[in-house]
DNA sequence: ACTTTCATGTCACCCTGTGACATCGACTAG
DNA sequence: CTAGTCGATGTCACAGGGTGACATGAAAGT
């Protein structure tokens, strides 16, 4: 028999989301979180560099989609379709976790220190995007610009996503703020 | 005499800044900066509310700014007509602040959690430029998405303007990434 | 003069995050 | 089978961030 339990992380991130939703992220303490998954504070810390990050382990993952995604779009295509490619994939993954990702997402908008955190992910992840683009053969400034403009557009229709019930709708909503966007940018007037 | 030397927030952020370039943002205790500008520890965190806060004071200030320009711009101005006056205005404000805002900025450069509130006050200010479009009668998405798209392109261009010398040069910097992501974002190819 | 206000100080305290070292089952070599 | 190593976890002590409660005393009002 093994002498501990497997999944240490996992039951810390379980324990985690329960805590926060039933006494909220800040009265909880790690101790708590460490102790209702069967461990320690210390080794909570081994785990997760911070008490934020165990709200978002996932988002590597997220980076490895949208990077694959993009690097594995047809070789003519230009850096907004190689986007628009990756936005496919991601709505997609997010599809299967509509229940998850509220839960997720009240937590975090009834914390700024939860929203900073976030903001950073989505603003490493866009430099994660602006290299896919740039191994495309993209040059800068184009490949920055058009990779913060997907995670914008990805953003815009997450928040959205999240406020309505149907899991299936994101990709209808990205297109949706994709189209806005072209609109203002090029200066017509929006629907 | 008065009891109390004045300024005591601008002594705090003074007296923060010349030891964070001295030994670094993570090695100053706020015990440190208190001392240096002669208070105590509480003192400081009567006027920030945390550590980080002493570098941003001057945010709330450029928020002003962007709102007051989005505001001002000609009645029959379009949301990215609106934007542009909003981005004369904050060029005009830091060709004065050049060499300061270098020091600030290498700072932040150097410290992840320093980053993460940058990038909070970032989306805030995006918020109320919305919203100050809004004021404008330009319904949402079109607002929310142009005032998104006028904070990266002003983001673009003060990572510029911080690498290089010349204090003036912000505005055309702002112009070539507006003229980028434009083509980008309607598909031509970028220079 | 008496009181009130208010910026600051003092003190005690909790929580986050980390370094150093201990523990002990599992695995491997021989 | 035994010894030794490895690796995940625990224990302990501690620095630093952040806060609540209360004290102080100059200045400003009345």
């Amino acid at each position: 028999m093994a002498r501990w339990k497997p999944d240490a992380a996992g039951r810390l991130i379980e324990a985690a989301i329960a805590l926060f939703e039933e006494h909220g992220y800040d009265a909880t303490t790690v101790a708590e979180i460490a102790t209702a998954a069967g461990l320690t504070k210390r080794t909570f810390f081994r785990y997760f560099t911070d008490k934020r990050e165990v709200l978002f382990r996932g988002s590597r993952e997220l980076q490895d989609l949208w990077v694959e995604a993009v690097a594995g779009a047809p070789a003519q295509a230009g850096a907004m379709e190689a986007i628009d490619a990756a936005l496919d994939a991601v709505a997609q993954l997010f599809a299967e976790r509509h229940a998850f990702a509220r839960v997720r997402a009240q937590i975090i908008a009834a914390n700024p220190e939860l929203q900073e955190r976030e903001l950073i992910k989505l603003a490493k992840l866009a430099d994660a995007v602006a290299d896919a683009l740039r191994a495309r053969e993209i040059p800068d400034p184009a490949a920055a610009l058009a990779a913060q403009t997907g995670i914008t557009v990805f953003h815009e229709a997450f928040r959205r996503w999240v406020q309505q019930d149907d899991p299936g709708a994101m990709r209808a909503l990205m297109n949706e703020s994709l189209a806005d966007l072209r609109a203002v940018v090029s200066g017509h007037h929006a629907t």
